[in-house]
DNA sequence: AACCATTACGCAAACGTTTAAGATAGATAG
DNA sequence: CTATCTATCTTAAACGTTTGCGTAATGGTT
């Protein structure tokens, strides 16, 4: 056993081995009734390591100019507390260290990330895409961050999207709900936590969350309005899933036009599906078999008035003489298909700007009072009605 | 003066007042030499004070566990030295108190933050939106949250979102640069910092960075060589600006094309633009005037493509019969515009998931070589051509 | 009985900030 | 000169984790 000595008592007498621990000997000294292992060389103290990030910190600063750490972070944060001198003496210090604030620990210990998350149901489509684009514009105007998550249409992935970003991560949450979101459990739990939720778009009805969507009924109205003043008796309403916000109100404005311009509503005119292209065919199939026949087709999402639109021209059916179609949204492509389609702009941009303004206004003046806006539209008439 | 008693001696005796600091009185105890203010009632502490914040930490559990914070971290953590029975106990008193690790806290002490930092120009076209979506789900994957910025094609923009995603907020940099980026000393920059970055899709020709990008030598010569197949020998070539790499890549590809068939180049077929609407007129209606005269248009950009089938067409000139029009980068109106465009197809959501993928490896393995990477994309014929 | 190993914990430092509160020197008032 | 004030610092606690290292209890060998 070689000289081991009690860093006590100085003594290598009475020593005895007492274990191992981590892989290493440990031994007890009995006079000083001391338990301790040999101490390893490099002591790993903050100044010796290798400091693994070439980041400076305040506390660097502070060493080069011999103050304190405070002094640094008022300086910086011109407290009233600090000097004019000793201000810009640590400010240009700062500035030739090139010093960058650690947000983390910023965040830390202000509880606040400025960082707003979005959850959003894909990016591949610029409705959706322009959405997030108008609130990515109005944060970094504002100087927050958003990190964003896809939930794909899946409800599941909404449900761990939510879970994984509400983890002090961000400040608020933009959520636009999944086609299939008919249950709000999972917001509904989240809304104790002191972080604000704002719905945009697709929004739940009964929950008393903030949220903003287009003016669906109105819209509906308006368009079914045109399609009858153009003479369209037999009006096909190509409708998303049942549950889903959208669905409804645009339905309850179709059904007002129709009303308030004696136009009876035949129900097999009417349709729910997913937006899948198969779904689309198969509806207006069905439909073109109806008598008496129909004579508009009014989609409420312009993705499948324009699949709509190539369909019929397959089958020699002439838009808008036979069939006027028409959808909702504004998406890009209305305007390069043909013929171009009539539509209604739901002003998807300002949606997510508006959406964005009303979380910032929240964060910022602490106000937490529940708002539900709808963004005003308008008709676009083109070539296909 | 009311009794003030020293808190040292407990003596009233002596006591003298010592100015007012943060509208309070201060006092001097000549005895003790002992300054102090009369302590404020509500001794803030982490036990009085209202929580803040609902959220349950390590230390709720441990107090309640009756054990050791570092305890209730290991056990949650699965760490050996803890008893099965602890470990157990503990997590499922972690469930029933909900408890969601603060991913702040975490990421300080582990200099990680699970989250990438994706620099894009835009994401009102699905063009770059169609990328970041790739990114985002090959992320989310491996449970990587994805921040994003818009640098809306402003170099300036680009540089101060470098800025401020490189604080300590990301663990890495995936960047696509403006159309006017031609210096990279703000990506030099950063390149000393331990965090990685990957360009996608324009990238800088000479900066040691990974790179992802499409085979835009290869498509452009393709697509030259599917218009010389077809007959043309005026091929009049839509450019970017010059500086971007993308520009560069297909005009060689081109010419190479030209070369290999003995397709004299004439200089006056080339135009560089910034794929503004007014721009692309201009450039077409200029070589309109040509004599001989085109037959054929190739624009690297599919957006201008399409816009210059619109303009054709309104000016009465048959496609393809008498101009042929080819794009590069098949986005979705190439789709549904009349006649549908031929194009080259980048798959932009390969490059987004491919670079995503890169990164990734990066950040796990450790491993920082530089990777140049190209994916092979393919000529898709349409009605156009 | 004397010595040693293992198991299962606890303590405290560290991550980089912010901020309440204490301290000192010098100035000013009486 | 003494009492008081102001301006300008410094100290240290907090934010919620992770982790190196120390240690008590227990049981097994000679």
């Amino acid at each position: 056993m070689p000289r081991v000595k009690c860093p006590k008592c100085q003594q290598p007498e009475r020593i005895l081995k007492s274990g191992i621990v981590r892989n290493k000997q440990r031994y007890y000294c009995k006079d000083c009734d001391y338990h301790f292992v040999i101490p390893s060389a490099r002591k790993r103290t903050r100044e010796t390591a290798a400091r693994d990030t070439g980041a400076t910190s305040l506390r660097d600063i502070a060493r080069t100019a011999g103050v304190s750490i405070a002094t640094v972070s008022r300086a910086l944060h011109d407290h009233p507390d600090i000097s004019a001198q000793t201000r810009s003496f640590i400010k240009s210090l700062a500035d030739e260290m090139n010093y960058q604030p650690n947000m983390l620990a910023q965040s830390l210990v202000n509880r606040s990330t400025h960082t707003i998350g979005v959850i959003i149901p894909n990016l591949n489509t610029t409705f959706f895409s322009s959405m997030l684009s108008g609130i990515q514009q109005v944060c970094a105007r504002s100087g927050y961050r958003v990190v964003i998550c896809q939930s794909d249409e899946d409800h599941n992935t909404e449900i761990a999207n939510i879970q994984a970003l509400m983890n002090n991560m961000i400040d608020g949450l933009l959520i636009c709900h999944t086609l299939h979101t008919d249950t709000f459990e999972h917001l509904r739990m989240q809304m104790n936590k002191r972080i604000p939720i704002v719905q945009f778009y697709r929004v739940s009805e009964d929950l008393p969350i903030s949220k903003i969507h287009a003016d669906d009924e109105a819209g509906a109205e308006a368009v079914t309005e045109h399609l009858i003043a153009k003479g369209c008796k037999r009006i096909a309403l190509l409708l998303g899933p049942k549950n889903l916000s959208i669905t409804q109100k645009r339905l309850k404005g179709h059904l007002q036009a129709l009303k308030r311009h004696g136009v009876a509503l035949d129900r097999k005119l009417l349709a729910h599906v997913d937006f899948s292209h198969e779904k689309v065919t198969r509806a207006v199939d069905h439909w073109l078999k109806l008598s008496p026949a129909i004579d508009a087709i009014f989609s409420i999402s312009d993705k499948s008035a324009v699949h709509i639109i190539g369909h019929l021209k397959k089958k020699k059916i002439k838009i808008p003489r036979q069939i006027r179609v028409v959808g909702f949204g504004n998406e890009y492509t209305g305007e390069i298909v043909e013929p171009q389609l009539t539509t209604y702009d739901v002003r998807t941009r300002e949606i997510g700007e508006e959406a964005c303004r009303v979380m910032l206004e929240q964060l910022i003046s602490g106000n937490r009072e529940v708002v539900d806006k709808r963004i005003a539209g308008k008709l676009i008439v083109r070539q296909s009605s």
